[in-house]
DNA sequence: ACGGGTGTGACT
DNA sequence: TAGTCACAC
């Protein structure tokens, strides 16, 4: 029920609420007790963050140890959490014996090796919901299973704070008469399509569709994966990540809060894009990795005309860090997306006050996020100081800079950003552009819901962007250049220090597991989020040792200019990292062969 | 059940 | 790469 009615029947209910932050709902409470967890959790293997509150882990490689050094049948005693399991197929009535089951059931001696996995799995689980909870305050449910889709499928089955194990035996009967729409990924559209189309209603009607006749509905990939899933097999492995791959601040404006002038959406789009600034800069100081592509995401209506409905386009464009750098480009891909929306009869001349559009709904993003080389110190601290140097404001500083941002100002020569006051200061900047993917590392995962929060000090929130003052603040200007049109071309080319770091190649993690994977879905509720603070640390160091893998790239991917336009600490430092023996025999970018013009094939000089 | 704020991944 | 769509928490 909503509060209202719930106030209404339980007058002294204590209703906890989202904090809210720049008008807006602010989930860092929540984000900081996911990392909680999860930094708990990635200690005992390969951890997955599938959600805020959610992460698989492979135990895989633990549980092999325990079974070969102390496996559970050599022990005296078994774990009381443990022995609170279910276990599906075990029927566990009365109180009293169905501990004594699971502990023989753990303890089988005669049991398939897979599942004295999963009993070694129980264990562990067990262990590491107990640790949470101590050292959280949080508590959590749990699957054990052989994959994630099954370790999932039973972490939800018995809530809150326990945990389902699923024998190999089980897999089945667990199936057959399950509705196929509580199968992860089949919650919507294609699960509707399954029942009304094909008349499949559990995944046992499933098993009776040939692979075939399944990929002739939906396609090759989408027909196999049906198949494999009404047996219970999902390959799906456990991604070592433990960080997002992106961030994103968004706000919906339902009905009469629609956004009626652009003047407002600049407002709005200044709050979300401080909001995403303060939390990219975290995720700088913290884990040091740079976002490079920012989003602008937009729900629209006309009212009155004709197709009112039409999708409001997104747009992107390379990311530049500063706050005011992030609102100005937002600003800018909002405007482009609205002539777009609008179509060539957007143009003003419409005499009226009034817009004709109405926005629901504005969010920003910042995606394509790659790890900066340890080491890297002096680039830290260039962008530290990009996003520290606060204005200067003239208009002729402006239109400098326009001309510098590639995607979001395309558009921005003309209009008028009028009404919008506040100056925008254009700093120097150095547009990023592109990245490569994801360098997981290797470790557990989790996720945790919290059920009940009675955190009601927001201030808990850890980030104090003291280290990216947001704004304001003496400006060391100076020392980066404030060029524009050289910057402006290595970013046409797609060239820039992110390009450089994208070829940093992850270290092969090695580490291929295949069949039979002790996976576990843990989901949480409840918790006090209590001020416990400086975990941080420990999560920094997670996320240090991977970066100490060694990196290479390739030279021809630098454009001289790019070069040129990094303070020479930089140069410097960068020069310490080119990797002479990755030289391309011929002009290639990306290493996809493709011929590129306008890239040095050469270490660049120092400049000074 | 529904809505808000996020986030991921497939596909084009 | 950019942008859309589906799905999930």
């Amino acid at each position: 029920m909503r509060g209202e009615e719930a106030k209404a029947a339980c007058p002294d209910i204590q209703l906890v609420q989202v904090p809210v932050a720049r008008g807006k709902a602010d989930l860092n409470t929540y984000r900081t007790a996911g990392s909680e967890v999860v930094s708990i959790l990635a200690q005992s293997g390969k951890c997955e963050r599938a959600s805020i509150d959610e992460v698989y882990l492979d135990l895989t490689d633990a549980a092999e140890s325990m079974l070969a050094d102390a496996p559970p049948e050599s022990l005296e005693s078994i774990d009381e959490e443990a022995l609170k399991s279910h276990i599906l197929g075990i029927n566990r009535e009365d109180g009293d014996d169905f501990k004594e089951s699971v502990r023989d059931w753990i303890c089988r001696k005669d049991a398939d090796r897979r599942d004295k996995l999963l009993g070694c799995g129980i264990i562990i689980v067990a262990e590491l919901r107990k640790q949470v909870l101590k050292e959280t305050e949080f508590s959590c449910s749990a699957g054990v299973a052989h994959n994630k889709m099954l370790a999932k499928l039973a972490s939800g089955m018995n809530k809150p704070a326990q945990q389902t194990v699923v024998p190999y035996a089980a897999v089945q009967e667990l199936l057959t008469s399950l509705p196929i729409k509580k199968m992860k990924q089949l919650g919507g559209k294609l699960g509707t399509s399954l029942q009304t189309d094909l008349g499949i209603v559990t995944v046992g009607d499933l098993l009776q569709f040939s692979e075939t006749k399944l990929q002739e509905h939906y396609g090759i990939n989408t027909g196999t994966w049906l198949w494999n899933i009404a047996r219970g097999i999902s390959g799906e492995e456990v991604q070592g990540r433990l960080l997002p791959k992106s961030h994103g601040s968004g706000k919906t404006f339902p009905g009469p809060r629609a956004l009626r002038s652009l003047s407002n959406v600049q407002h709005w789009l200044n709050q979300l894009s401080e909001e995403l600034y303060e939390r990219l800069s975290s995720d700088l100081e913290q884990n040091k990795r740079i976002a490079s592509t920012l989003t602008l995401h937009a729900t629209a209506f006309r009212s009155k005309d004709s197709d009112s409905h039409k999708k409001f386009p997104s747009k992107s464009c390379p990311l530049r860090y500063g706050v005011t750098k992030v609102q100005e480009d937002a600003f800018n891909l909002f405007q482009a997306a609205l002539r777009e929306y609008m179509g060539p009869f957007g143009t003003k001349p419409q005499g009226n006050k009034k817009e004709t559009w109405r926005i629901t709904g504005l969010s920003v993003s910042a995606s394509k996020i790659v790890d900066i080389p340890s080491g890297t110190s002096s680039i830290m601290r260039y962008f530290q100081s990009q996003s520290t140097i606060p204005s200067c404001s003239t208009s002729g500083c402006l239109q400098e800079h326009v001309a510098v941002t590639p995607s979001a100002s395309e558009s921005c020569s003309e209009q008028k950003s009028a009404e919008t006051e506040a100056a925008m200061p254009p700093d120097k900047d150095m547009s990023i552009t592109d990245t490569s993917p994801d360098l997981d590392n290797s470790y557990g995962n989790m996720d945790m819901v919290p059920e009940k929060f009675t955190c009601q000090d927001v201030s808990c929130q850890s980030n104090e962007a003291t280290e990216f003052p947001t704004q304001s603040g003496s400006n060391k200007g100076t020392q980066t250049k404030t060029s524009g049109q050289k910057i402006k071309e290595k970013s046409r080319g797609m060239h820039s220090v992110v390009d450089i770091f994208k070829n940093y190649s992850a270290a092969p993690r090695s580490k291929q597991e295949t069949q039979e994977d002790s996976t576990v879905s843990l989901t949480s509720n409840r918790g006090s989020l209590s001020s416990s603070t400086s975990h941080s640390s420990e999560m920094n160091k997670e996320v240090g040792d991977r970066r100490e893998t060694e990196w290479g790239y390739k030279v021809g991917e630098i454009d001289q200019s790019v070069f040129d336009e990094l303070p020479y600490e930089i140069q410097r430092e960068f020069r310490s990292f080119l990797r002479p023996n990755k030289r391309p025999n011929a002009g290639k970018s990306k290493g996809d062969g493709s011929a590129s013009s306008g890239i040095a094939h050469y270490f660049p000089p120092l400049k000074r």
